[in-house]
DNA sequence: CGTACAATTGAAAGCTCTCAAGCGTTGTGG
DNA sequence: CCACAACGCTTGAGAGCTTTCAATTGTACG
């Protein structure tokens, strides 16, 4: 495995893109590049935060509990995406970390990171752009859950998660029926009820996590505008 | 009207705590000093974005609207908050701002935010602070909107809103049940319905904008933890 | 091949919404 | 000062959607 962080295949989409060269060969340390297997719990939500990590190939879930203890997934975190920089402010992690796939994954120390914070205040750039990113997808996703119906969640999620894979009506879909339940609000059976009415109606199909769109309007159709011509009388 | 910056109330825990005075005496320019009345309309979500704000006094919501035309807010912005430095990255505003009492505020060009930015990198971190923070909060209302019942997500609301307030039993709700349904994903009767049930019950009493909480702990109760006991079990 | 776990399906209960009507308050004009 | 119009809030009844509970089927893994 290359572990030389001046050719890691997502610098450039990640947070050192600006850096240096020789300052980012500094950050190389061959224990702190990390493969982990799928449903692997990386932090915990409340537990003290000592490290930051960027996630080279794979997918995670940001996930929290509520009171009653039901959880939501927060984000879903792809190749390129950091996670756990909020020690950096707070002292611990806000989310609970879970990997969905195997994963690569580079470990950053939160000191190391405070002082190419200080060094380099390009840096500062780096992390407002994630931090408003992930903002306007929470936000996006509060606006799913308080905005939609089930259907219209569900079908909003397919596509997201379909143009967010690079628009291929083929996918990998690394969440279960209850995952996908706990990012929509929803409940397994649900979830369940809706893929075997989509399948049934050719909307898509599926084989072992891999997801067929076979008919993008009708999902886009679901997400959303279902009731749209009742309502654009007005 | 006081508009000397330096002595600006909010500026502690505003954005510019940190820097020196004479830098903050800059930026006084009494036109940037505005006072609206309740339900103006600040900027809309998709506009161009050409300042950003701090709320000296008053109460602001931010809200986004589904593709469905339903609206849900995202933020309720307080004393000290700023709103429109998205405008910062993007170049558009990611919500469309609405005073809900009426508010002073302080408007900051975009332009001279930027200069600033560049400046005193220590704004940096301020602006890091306020957007972990909004993370935060959106976080919390998306785990709220994703795992909890009508009754508890507006128990929750209240106590939130209590708390923000400085924990005083009687405090203003400057929301319409129609902007408390906008924000909690619910219908307008059914935010009516159990505000009735409540005071019905002896738990809070209304007066004209102002909230009286009479039992505390009768709505912490049902603020999620109605069932806890049957789930506490497992 | 059997076990464990995920997904599916059915039936019924429960919650929230929708639709509709009535009530209360506020502000305005006669 | 009163009447009324406008708007927000309340209440009821019924429909519709989602959950809950329970049982069955499917699937991956040892």
């Amino acid at each position: 495995m290359d572990n030389d962080c001046r050719r890691c295949p997502v610098r450039s989409v990640s947070l050192f893109g600006d850096l240096p060269d020789e300052v980012v060969f500094q950050l190389d340390n061959p224990s702190e590049h990390l493969n982990l297997p799928a449903s692997h719990l990386l932090y915990r939500e409340g537990a003290p935060a000592s490290a930051a990590f960027t996630l080279k190939e794979g997918v995670i879930k940001l996930t929290r509990t509520a009171v009653n203890g039901r959880d939501q997934i927060l984000r879903l975190l792809t190749q390129g995406d950091v996670l756990g920089a909020e020690g950096l402010m707070g002292h611990t992690y806000n989310h609970t970390a879970t990997t969905l796939t195997p994963v690569q994954i580079c470990r950053l120390p939160l000191p190391v990171l405070k002082q190419l914070q200080a060094a380099h205040p390009t840096l500062n750039h780096a992390l407002l752009a994630r931090w408003a990113l992930a903002l306007q997808q929470v936000e996006n996703l509060a606006l799913e859950l308080g905005t939609k119906k089930a259907s219209e969640r569900l079908a909003a999620f397919l596509l997201y998660w379909y143009a967010r894979n690079g628009h291929y009506p083929s996918m990998p879909l690394p969440l279960s029926r209850t995952e996908t339940g706990e990012l929509l609000g929803l409940t397994v059976e649900t979830v369940s009820r809706f893929f075997a009415d989509w399948k049934r109606r050719g909307y898509l199909s599926e084989k072992t996590g891999i997801i067929h769109l076979h008919d993008l309007t009708a999902l886009k159709n679901l997400s959303g505008l279902e009731n749209f011509d009742e309502t654009a009388g007005h």
